[in-house]
RNA sequence: GGUACCGUGGCCGAGUGGCUAGGCUGAGGUCUGCAAAACCUCCUACAGCAGUUCGAAUCUGCUCGGUACCUCCA
């Protein structure tokens, strides 16, 4: 049996998965800071982890998944005036914290289920565990590992590193960390600059604000995914997702922060995903370059050529290995496209095929089985399995889909007879295509032709292009036809005479 | 400046000592009333230089180019 391997940034190597807690998986993906509208660059992570959780669900895990939502927000620049960044915006667009937060985080599950990616089973907010943030910063103040000025509180990067390796997630070193020439206000209060805040004093005007034992204040960044995952999936657990962007200093001081009060390292497996990028460039927002997912549905962006459909976008990144970058263009998102298409077709096709068996009145056919063929579909199957248990490869896996592309459409065409697999070849065939495609993969039918009354149309159109074609009456038939694709709809003659028609 | 990573055919992207991804595009063909689709065939690449090896895109060194993180960032 394959057994799953997955790449742990910590150690740098991919590594055998065991879970901490036998049949169980515990898994935390930093989510999203809902001051603003999601982009492309933050479908990677949910719909990589998404898959993530997908494939571990299909192993027969039961599988806590908890995705935070960041609604607490955070200092613009550490040190600076806390100029909370939704309460800012708040004052600019005349609304409520909350307001602003609710009408992202809706916005966000909405992009989300465009997407097909399933809900995580707990999505805590910041704002809801106050409390438990600030329990944190207590214990780790009791443990002499922070300390108090002003107001806030100061993780001592130092002292953790006399004892601790931080730094090691991220390739730090705390020498370097220390000598960094960059000067930022208010750095004063901090006893070395490596040193990052657990909890900031709140200047008046800060609107977001908690009562704490050092006074009232908001909690720094780091905190909220140390206590949350703490709180729902215990002093260790299993997997911590996230991007690449996040390694430092965000998960290195979830580290350090969890080591203090639980006397143990948090996290067994760190996955991180890595950038999508435009023009070579990272797609973030001190970039400038961002393309929002309303946008990217929509069309409405300079930089597109067209709008994309989300199981498009889903699709072009599962073509991808999650630890390599993903350059966005829209040559590359309409290859995507039209691949996607084509591996769907095929996969409905598959679906209305019968069984191996031949027609009872074709015995004398003798059916015969290529055993060539059917040795290389069985290979191309089951190195599903050993594909994506290589590290999430699931621009492998594709690639084997699209080799038995060809194979489904000529049985399909009936150029290859279906008796050619073996029955148990072909029910492997049928069973881990939908299993993959469907269930791991989550992808979906982009076109939305589920439509009763469509349907009665379409087959009475057919019909009558049908009885056209037979009379050679041409005109009318292709009247049919090229009204029906200027409405978007093709129609496709098919090599039995049937007719199959899909909308663009 | 420090620390990593990357450079693959027209484009996007797997791979990482010998076999050869895959998608899109392009060319030719089969099929078809015509289309479209499908199917078949072709386009054989790994930044440059030097080295290790029987053999390197894959290992080592250097050069060039690019990116990320060091600050909010998915």
């Amino acid at each position: 049996m394959n057994e799953l391997k997955i790449y742990n940034s910590y150690s740098r190597k991919k590594e055998t998965f065991t879970p901490i807690t036998p049949g169980h998986v515990g898994m935390y993906v930093c989510g999203p800071t809902v001051s603003g509208e999601s982009h492309l660059g933050h479908a990677r992570p949910y719909i990589t982890f998404d898959v993530v959780y997908r494939y571990l669900m299909h192993l027969g895990y039961k599988v806590r998944y908890v995705r935070n939502i960041t609604d607490a927000g955070h200092f613009e620049e550490e040190g600076r005036e806390a100029e909370d960044k939704i309460s800012k915006k708040a004052v600019l667009e005349k609304l409520e914290p909350m307001e602003l937060v609710q009408k992202y985080t809706n916005l966000y599950h909405w992009a989300m289920a465009q997407f097909n990616t399933l809900p995580p089973t707990i999505e805590p907010t910041a704002t809801g565990h106050i409390i438990e943030q600030i329990g944190m910063i207590e214990e780790i103040i009791n443990a002499g590992f922070a300390y108090v000025v002003n107001g806030s509180v100061y993780f001592d990067v130092k002292k953790y590193a006399a004892s601790y390796d931080y730094g090691k997630l991220s390739g730090r070193v705390l020498d370097d960390l220390l000598e960094t020439t960059r000067e930022l206000d208010g750095q004063e209060e901090k006893r070395d600059r490596a040193d990052f805040a657990l909890w900031k004093s709140a200047a008046p005007e800060h609107i977001m604000r908690w009562k704490s034992p050092w006074g009232v204040g908001f909690p720094g960044w780091h905190i909220e995914c140390s206590a949350m995952a703490t709180k729902y999936l215990g002093k260790q657990f299993d997997i911590h997702g996230g991007g690449m962007d996040l390694l430092f200093p965000h998960h290195e001081s979830e580290i350090a922060q969890s080591t203090i009060c639980n006397h143990v390292a948090p996290v067994r497996y760190w996955i991180h995903n890595n950038m999508i990028t435009i023009g070579g460039k990272k797609m973030g927002k001190s970039y400038n370059n961002v393309i929002k997912l309303t946008e990217l549905f929509s069309g409405m962006h300079p930089l597109l050529a067209k709008a994309y459909h989300p199981m498009v976008i889903r699709f072009f990144i599962l073509q991808t290995h999650y630890r390599s970058t993903l350059d966005f263009s829209n040559e590359a998102l309409q290859a995507s496209e039209k691949g996607l298409k084509r591996l769907w077709e095929s996969y409905e096709n598959l679906g209305k095929l019968g069984t191996g068996s031949q027609p009872a009145g074709q015995a004398s056919m003798e059916p015969k089985e290529d055993e060539e063929l059917d040795k290389k579909v069985k290979t191309l199957v089951n190195e599903f399995d050993e594909f994506i248990n290589d590290d999430f490869n699931t621009a492998k896996v594709l690639a084997n889909m699209f080799e038995l592309v060809p194979v489904i459409n000529s049985m399909k065409d009936k150029s290859i007879p279906v008796a050619a697999l073996s029955k148990e070849t072909f029910v492997l065939l049928k069973q881990q295509m939908k299993i993959y495609i469907e269930d791991i993969f989550g992808l979906k039918n982009v076109s939305e032709a589920d439509n009763a009354k469509l349907k009665g149309v379409m087959d009475l159109l057919i019909d009558i292009r049908k009885e056209a074609k037979s009379k050679k009456d041409f005109a009318t038939s292709d009247k049919i036809r090229n009204q029906l694709q200027g409405l978007g709809i093709s129609l496709k003659d098919e090599k039995d005479g049937g007719m199959n028609w899909t909308i663009e």
